[in-house]
DNA sequence: CAGCCGTGGGC
DNA sequence: TGCCCAAGGCT
């Protein structure tokens, strides 16, 4: 990369990006604390997601001190839906990190700001150069797609080590005078531009400085290896109603879904035991079980949920596990859980509660 | 480093 | 339908 290269592709990048971004909520303040929400909530997850939830979350939550404070049951309630729950609590605990060692000032430096729970160097990277405009990178799938493309990098993109090669050539690119411009500019190119397939390169701001697309090689970058198939595991979930109330179970605090609420749930990998068996064992409750409520799979990253639900009634109850708690409907509603739980009290409050 | 961690949408 | 994809981080 040659200067005027490198200054012709940051001018025309940065105007770019200022003349034709999107306009999203998160555009609106340089607050940091707002900007470092909505990168955590977009990690893994399409904007339009990620809007409903932000403009939720930061009027419940406007500030450090907000979230610093909050009850992490409503705090995971407000996060229900959007997946990889780790997140809130890193954020929350990182939050308080802030609040109590940094005056409630979020450190703007690469080395402190990395400290914090949840904060990797993408996150990192963002927060500094949008709120603080300070010249540093952020590299996301967006970015790596982008400058393979750009600058012709062959190399294996799911390699952890690839993203360091990535990181160099945005730190040798990036526009000093507006940084984050230049690395929002980047990620915009890449989402409706520089698109995975089909990238739209008669439209795009950078084309004639586009190695790939001088080369008509834009459609074969990046390189990405990569793809295994989800186990499936066969899960049993049952609703118990008794005197009013529904049992549910929080899930334990590590893990998938952790800290999640579910309904009683058993994994019947063969049909050794049968799922009165199961519950029995691991709830010590007796159930009777009922009609069937609703069957379907649900597909996680690297695992499936093949679900069968049923109601049931408890006939004996010979002390509950202390994560298990009888919740009334309106509790239930009250209660963070998972897709897959949602979906069966929607199926079982329409068999039950309508008319 | 490799595996774990959600969900919804596009093709 | 099946697979890939998305503004990643943690262990």
């Amino acid at each position: 990369m040659n200067d005027l290269y490198k200054q012709q592709v940051r001018k025309e990048l940065v105007s770019w990006f200022e003349e034709e971004k999107r306009d999203l909520p998160w555009r609106k303040t340089k607050d940091p604390y707002k900007i470092w929400v909505s990168e955590v909530m977009l990690q893994q997850t399409k904007v339009d997601t990620v809007i409903p939830y932000y403009e939720r979350f930061i009027s419940k939550y406007p500030s450090l001190e907000s979230l610093a404070s909050a009850d992490e049951e409503e705090l995971l309630k407000e996060w229900e839906g959007l997946g990889y729950y780790s997140r809130a609590r890193n954020l929350q605990a990182g939050v308080k990190e802030v609040v109590e060692d940094y005056g409630s000032i979020v450190p703007s430096t690469r080395k402190e700001i990395s400290k914090l729970k949840g904060v990797g160097p993408y996150t990192a990277g963002a927060v500094l150069s949008i709120a603080y405009s300070v010249p540093e990178h952020a590299v996301d799938g967006n970015v790596m797609r982008v400058l393979s493309r750009l600058l012709l990098i062959k190399e294996d993109i799911a390699k952890p080590k690839t993203k360091k090669v990535f990181e160099e050539a945005v730190m040798e690119l990036i526009d000093r005078e507006n940084p984050s411009s230049f690395n929002q500019g980047l990620m915009e190119l890449g989402a409706v531009i520089c698109t995975p397939t089909k990238p739209k390169c008669l439209l795009c701001p950078v084309r004639e400085y586009c190695t790939a697309f001088f080369e008509g090689m834009q459609e074969e970058l990046p390189v990405k290896t990569i793809n295994k198939k989800t186990k499936i595991h066969k899960m049993k979930a049952v609703v118990i109603e008794e005197d009013g109330k529904i049992l549910l179970e929080k899930r334990p605090s590590k893990g998938l879904l952790a800290n999640m609420w579910q309904f009683p749930m058993v994994e019947l990998p063969t049909a050794t035991h049968t799922v009165e068996e199961v519950i029995e064992h691991d709830y010590r409750i007796s159930i009777v079980k009922g009609k069937e409520i609703a069957s379907f799979k649900h597909i996680f990253s690297h695992l499936t949920w093949e679900m069968e639900s049923f109601e049931a009634k408890l006939t004996k109850d010979k002390g509950l596990p202390t994560n298990c708690k009888w919740f009334t409907k309106i509790e239930v509603e009250n209660q963070p859980m998972p897709v897959p739980m949602l979906k069966i009290w929607n199926a079982w409050k329409e068999r039950n509660l309508e008319q």
